[in-house]
DNA sequence: CGATAAGCGAGACGGTACGTCCAGTCTTCCA
DNA sequence: TGGAAGACTGGACGTACCGTCTCGCTTATCG
């Protein structure tokens, strides 16, 4: 970790912001595929090289626009596991749901799963690519993740739950509306989630004796 | 549904076997990207005219790929739900499974969602894809869905508990490990999953008692 | 020469003509490139198969449309030979003006040769185009050229030249002018073409005097 | 005429060579209509982006092989008219009659226009390679026109002669026959076609008496 | 009158060229 | 060494077009 020392010129940090803006505003405003790095060097007036200096690839550049465009969740634990699960959830939700629109604006926002799927194309095309994924959504999930587990702790889960799994049912129903069927995940969809999902747990049970 | 009159030289249906049985063939050993409209032809011994007549589109000749590669899911429903359930989504899981290999062979199998990941893509990217992608799932679901529903019918589920989005959270877990966390979905995880999703529920609980 | 029995269904005489209305309304107003066999068909409400029936190529179909488009010019021989020439290039001249207009209406009319370059080119491809367009030729210029003949037996001609080169030199001087250079040939110019060319000739000469 | 400053990779002038040798090479041994850019690229060992960067059109490539390939003309002037015309139109004729066999080897070499039609029918077809042909023509044209107008100041040709157009005449006689007659223009003709344009001049006159 | 032969409309098919597009690398000059 | 500009490789992509083939149907002549 020692401060390697840099020969030459130094980077010019600006300019990173500068491409990332520039990718940002093309993904949005034309979706993946008219997408092209030659275009966000143009746009960000920055030659293509300096551009591949820093990603080397398409597809990492897009994961670098995705990774700064996520939205940092932050977990609440109130002792209250529906609310607690609920906000979480209509945050992720959220997330998602700006990612639908991306290049495509006047088609009905549902439908369609954006830059999500090509994100997931992405990582199962790169290797690396999807190890950051894969770590992004690891670190991102550990704290729910930790919330079910305290909740299971104080019995307000079955034993028999086994958190990580209980958090892939709810994120994976997000995700497969989205990826997969197109259907809407507003927030009466998280609501009848997080009741299906917590139907018949002690809590619930407790609640309604 | 009258007879149309067909007019001109009838297409040559042999043709389309050869083609998709050649793309399959091209995707299963190549991957997505390197596989192309080009060498299809090639490999199929048809005219690239041919190809474009029916898929206009490289990303519609993958899903007629991955339409036909799908597997035939049957749900048994003898009335045990957790059995049911779980040979369901190890067929499921399995199918999966066979499309994360898909290009990639020495790539440790998981880790990679394969095609499934470029079918959401092109779902995203098309709108005419993403529609007969929605409409496949809705139809291949509806079984299963019914399954649950039957269950909650004879008090074999909490009557809270939504069939339609308990399905999602069962396949949802499924997919979004394949596409996101890149873990594996072998039988061991199904089993996971069904214990957790079951826990609690009145079969369960009568089931301790 | 015998009028050989057909058998089968005869041809319908009447499509020719279609076929070839649909070819020269399509080749003026499109020009050469634009101008497909699949586009007459159409326009012509006709097959593919009953087009290639009668002219077996693009270009063979072309041909026939200019052969069609080809004026019948008159060699009127009143003994003046400088009028009668006059006359005849004048036709000529006017004939390949109307070709030149084919398919670039706004274009500055002259400048472009229009179709007679692309015939040019089909002879240059097609051996039996080219056989077919030199007999037209030879045949068509068998007459101006006994003109010049005569006008040297009557001694309106010295006797070293040669008719046949004489005449080329004239129509040669149109096509020069039309197919390289672009420039216009108007009645102007082919005043200026037979004075130069008949000057100092004996009945020049004779009438100086 | 200022050296405009230049920025970026400078074009690889070997490049622009290799690619005309080999478009050359193709051309003459395949014809016009086998001859492909694609073909070209391949044999010159570059990518075809390369080559539309210079050429964007089939067209423009054979006009630049054409081009390059055109005879430097010289016109010696020894105040021998018949002379001097002969030399120089043996020469165009020479010039010609290479681009007659380019593609059929085998055909009869007369008979068949080979490139030069194809570069008149370019011309007519792009508004642009019709300009780059005339200017050529023109520039080239220039010193045989003012071979015969010295002629004329001289005496040896009749006042009422047109330089230009006398010239056209030459010419175009020998063109007419390529193009349209397919006649053979060898020494023969040119001897015949010179004896004819200059029967009856002052000079020949002279020579006479 | 039925068999046979050819014409015709419609459109699929093979083959191939064409020109475009894009990803990623390389080269030049300048800071 | 960084950056701007832009040439270069390599290859896919989808379109266009030519000429052939295969249907089903129609129209003639022959036996």
């Amino acid at each position: 970790m020692v401060e390697e020392k840099r020969r030459g010129r130094p980077r010019d940090e600006q300019v990173d912001g500068r491409i990332l803006d520039a990718a940002l505003e093309l993904v949005l405003a034309e979706g993946y595929d008219r997408f092209s790095p030659d275009g966000v060097a143009a746009k960000a007036g920055v030659a293509k090289t300096t551009l591949y200096r820093r990603w080397p690839t398409k597809d990492h550049l897009i994961l670098a626009v995705v990774t700064r465009m996520q939205n940092e969740v932050e977990v609440t634990d109130t002792g209250d596991l529906p609310r607690d699960l609920t906000r979480y959830l209509d945050e992720i939700a959220a997330g998602l749901n700006r990612m639908r629109k991306a290049g495509r604006p006047q088609l009905a926002g549902d439908q369609s799963a954006g830059l999500i799927a090509e994100i997931a194309a992405a990582a199962a095309r790169h290797a690396d690519i999807g190890a950051v994924v894969r770590q992004m959504f690891a670190l991102r999930n550990k704290v729910p993740i930790g919330l079910l587990a305290r909740a299971r702790e104080r019995g307000d889960l079955p034993e028999d739950v086994d958190p990580e799994v209980l958090f892939e049912q709810l994120a994976g129903a997000l995700y497969y509306r989205v990826l997969i069927t197109g259907s809407p995940i507003g927030p009466a969809y998280v609501q009848r989630l997080v009741t299906t999902a917590l139907s018949a747990t002690p809590a619930a049970n407790r609640r309604k004796s």
